[in-house]
Parts: structure tokens; sequence; C-alpha cells
DNA sequence: TATTGTTATACTCTATAACTATA
DNA sequence: TATAGTTATAGAGTATAACAATA
């Protein structure tokens, strides 16, 4: 049941993002970047799950429209600091608003208290699989295998 | 926050279907025929959203094992009908009772309240985006259905 | 030798467009 | 001409491997 309304999620939302000119990986990474400050990119590629590799063009185009900058540490000239701008923050939020509104049209239907029911489980059930030690022991969906 | 939580249902899921020797699409549309009989292969692609020519190497491969059956409908020598075999459904409810116990485990942390709401909320979603006259609320398909 | 960021390559999914055989 | 099924081709997205600079 999750996929397809995952799906329905993202179709809705791809049109708000392409008005905004942003890419899917480029929200994401702006979001994260707006939540907290990461120092390298791969740290920042973990944090959104994504492979080290995969984001560089993404920074490249954020880099590239002012939304981020990247710069190199001085204490270790392989690395580069990647900070999201002023610009950067100000897009980011706009999207998410129109994104917002997005998916309040689509829990519009649910009754108050599912509704706040299922917004809470969400969060937990994110949590838990983003760090499975976080809940109670072992719920052992990690094994990517590759 | 759905996204990854569909991530690591599915990452969850796929040992369970390797254990058995199915693929995701194979799965998916062993269910579709196990929940009602579906004339033509159009037909069946379109219940669960894929293109016709996408779930002809999953039927083949299904039919090889000997999972479903497809005969020439004698009325239009160029239709087949597609249909589930017992060992099919065997197979299909043995696979669904694992893949419940993997949900049953991530659900697990929710407190019952919330997760009984959740899950109605999910089937309320669900519908609504696989058929969005329903978010009128509740008009039912009274009408003429595409 | 190991690590950060980068580039290049290969593989998986998916969609689209031809092709056949019937109608 | 149009349609059901099939096959072939092309594209997006992703993962993996090779690479250069620095440690």
């Amino acid at each position: 049941m999750i996929a397809p309304l995952q799906q329905a999620l993202v179709a809705a939302e791809l049109p708000v993002l392409r008005a905004h000119e942003l890419s899917m990986w480029g929200y994401v990474v702006l979001s994260a970047l707006d939540n907290q400050p990461i120092r390298t990119q791969a740290a920042l590629a973990e944090v959104i799950g994504a492979d080290k590799s995969r984001i560089i063009g993404v920074l490249d185009e954020l880099e590239g429209d002012g939304l981020l900058e990247r710069t190199r540490d001085p204490a270790d000239r392989r690395a580069r600091f990647v900070a999201i701008t002023d610009e950067g923050r100000r897009k980011r939020r706009a999207v998410q608003a129109d994104v917002q509104r997005n998916e309040e049209r689509v829990l519009a239907h649910l009754p108050p208290g599912d509704r706040e029911a299922f917004l809470r489980s969400l969060e937990v059930l994110a949590a838990e699989v983003a760090d499975p030690a976080t809940r109670a022991g072992r719920a052992g969906t990690s094994g990517t295998g590759r």
C-alpha cells in the first residue's frame, strides 16, 4: 500500500520542483543542509542515503545556481566544506511550503485523530529505519548485502 | 519520511522473495491474480500499474514455474487468458505470510491505537491515489467508470 | 598506503517504438 | 485499420570501479 502512495506523492511534487527549477535530489540536499550543518560531501551523502559519487552533479548544479557553496578545508585540503547559502535557504523553504500544501491536500480526508496518529507513526517508523538501534533491540533491516 | 520507510520495507522483503525464488513483480502479479480473476494481459498490466510489455518476462517465468497458465481466448485468438494455478496460490500465500511477519515486526513499536489508525489511514490514502474520484468523500463509483 | 572528491563504466529498470498475428 | 501480445531499442537512475590530489 505504501508503494503507490509514495509514487503518487512524488508525482504530485515533481511539478512543484520543476516550477522552482530544482531536482528531487537537489531538494533533498538543500533540506539536509538547512536542517543541520554538514562538513564533508561524504557525510552529506551518508545523511541523505546516497552514494558519494551520486551527489556530485547535484552539488555542481546547486553551486552554479548560487544555492550552496563549497570551500576547501584548510586543515585537510582533500575535503570540501559544503554549506547552504541564504538564497538556497530561501528557495528550500519556498519549495517546502508548496510541497506541504500538496501533502495536506492528500491528508485532507483523514479524520483528525487518524491524521495525527498517522503522522506520528510515520515519524516513529522513519526514525526506526534510519537507525534501528534507537528503538528496542535489533530490528535487523539493515542488511544491505551489496 | 515515506521514502526511506518504503525503501526499508522493500529491502526487508527482498530476502523473503529470494528465499521463495520469486521476483518482486512476480509476487505482485500472483497477488493480483489471487485477489480477482483477470482476463487479458493488458488488463493485468493496468491493474498492477505496469506497462503491458513489462510483465511479459515475468509471466514467462511464472508460467515456466507452473505458477500460472496462459490459454488462448477461442473467441479472440489474439488474446490470452491468464490464470493463477493452485501451486501459484500456495506460493503466493506462503510468501504473503512471511512478508506480513516482516511488516508486523516493523510496526511492533507503535502503540496499538496509533498502529490501527496508521493502517486504516494507509488504506484510505492508497484507495485515494488509486482512484482520485473517491476523494470527494466516498462519492462511490456510481457513474461511468472510465 | 589510505582517504576525499571526481570521473568513467556497467548494470538494472523502465518506457517507447517496431513487429506478428489476428480481428 | 486497429488491437493483443511480443520483441528490440533507448533512456533514466544507480552502483561499482578506476583515477588524481592530498594525507
